[in-house]
DNA sequence: GGAAATTTTGACCAGTTGGAAAAATGTTAG
DNA sequence: CTAACATTTTTCCAACTGGTCAAAATTTCC
């Protein structure tokens, strides 16, 4: 760790317990680096920026944000918080690996063994729950969406879709099972996604759509019952009117 | 002054600069104006600067597009791209104002004599038509909402909800008929809307979750048809005796 | 208490951005 | 041809941008 100005991006691998200055003590500036193990003290600052660039990134998107900005969200100047991230790349990044994880958790849930219905009702509101609770999570990834998603593509190319696959899979077993409507499986999970994630993402224009009079909380509870309505029997196995071939 | 006659946005005290006639004629450079009516070749110029300002707007943002990227597209430069469009907003109010009309269109065609799922399967596939040809649009305007609809919460609070208001009694209706499922109007309208653009918004991962081997053009038509088939049993009346209303 | 390490600040920079001015180059009608 | 207008280009700028750096302030550890 010879005193280096700019070194690679790092993710957070923390490794090494604390090692001593040893050779190099003209340690620049940025210490949040590989070698240190990261004091509480960091990750705590680390926190309150990410967290205030959650809130600016996720409404402005990553080149209509400024780190000034974040910086002033977050408390502190411009060059303090540059000294815990080298770079604006680098806090988006952490972003959204820290997103995708908990983003994909209720999917990952989603168990083969269940009954259909359940599976399917229970995804559904976990899902409205995060839109509700995590509304800045999920505008940051459909902002991230929306541009193609330069910064994590490879991502969705690879792990989401090998977790779709698996999932569309138990869903056509199940469809097979008579179970389930048969449908497309695959389609059947965007819509899930795109109705939930709607609530978070198109926030304004739902409440405004609803007036003053009834945009309280309301909302999510209202729109539980309806998509679970929608759901369950739009997607139950009744017998087809002829003409599906 | 003279020659006005509507809004307008003035904040820079740059003005007269070579007035010669002191009639009603152009007044600095700029010349597409209220005056003059705008020849065949500024429109034409307009529409360029317009089709390149969509394809970056909607891909950045607003904050996030600069003029040079949108002249760059136009194939003009940046200076003779503020000739005919002073500001940056107003390119962008511009493409939002004409987005917003076409956007409702659909849902405006919505008939209240019509058969309840006829209309509704028809909405659904004038949606998805949209968001299969004019994505950018869509992402525009997904973008907008991102960000609060700051440029257009008036529009939304009161054009949009007198509309979808309108179109929610005669989903109403029909639910009180027993011609359509009794649940919530106003979601019901949202989970289309939702699950339309979707494909336009979050085209990015829906390919990339098909896969390379299906997701020519194909997807559009399977969802097409997974959208009817969840939205026309999702939305059929319950079991009750009733043989016709 | 004090040296070393960590954190914060202020000054500064090169590149970008939205935009202004005006000169230069068409274009058109008389 | 040429005056009057329309369009384009060149030059320029002040504010903003992401980022650096050394010095100052603070904390940590012996």
């Amino acid at each position: 760790m010879s005193g280096k100005k700019l070194k690679a991006v790092e993710h957070p691998p923390v490794s090494a317990k604390r090692q001593h200055k040893a050779d190099a003590k003209a340690a620049t500036s940025h210490p949040p680096q590989r070698p240190r193990p990261l004091t509480r003290i960091q990750k705590e600052k680390q926190d309150i920026i990410l967290e205030a660039a959650l809130e600016v990134f996720s409404v402005h998107g990553f080149r209509g944000s400024t780190i000034d900005q974040i910086a002033e969200v977050a408390g502190m100047s411009k060059p303090n918080l540059l000294y815990y991230f080298p770079r604006k790349e680098e806090i988006h990044r952490r972003l959204i690996a820290a997103l995708l994880d908990t983003w994909l958790a209720p999917l990952r849930d989603f168990d083969e063994r269940g009954d259909p219905f359940t599976e399917i009702r229970s995804y559904i509101r976990r899902k409205l729950e995060m839109a509700r609770d995590f509304p800045r999570e999920s505008r940051l990834f459909a902002n991230e969406m929306l541009q193609g998603a330069p910064r994590i593509s490879e991502m969705i190319e690879i792990d989401l879709k090998a977790l779709v696959d698996e999932k569309a899979k138990i869903l056509l077993t199940w469809m097979e099972q008579g179970r389930l409507a048969r449908t497309d499986p695959y389609h059947l999970i965007f819509s899930i996604w795109a109705t939930t994630q709607h609530y978070a993402d198109f926030d304004v224009q739902v409440r405004a759509v609803l007036g003053k009079g009834r945009n309280g909380d309301g909302r999510f509870e209202d729109a539980a019952r309806y998509l679970e309505q929608l759901f369950m029997h739009g997607l139950s196995p009744k017998p087809r009117v002829n003409g599906s071939a």
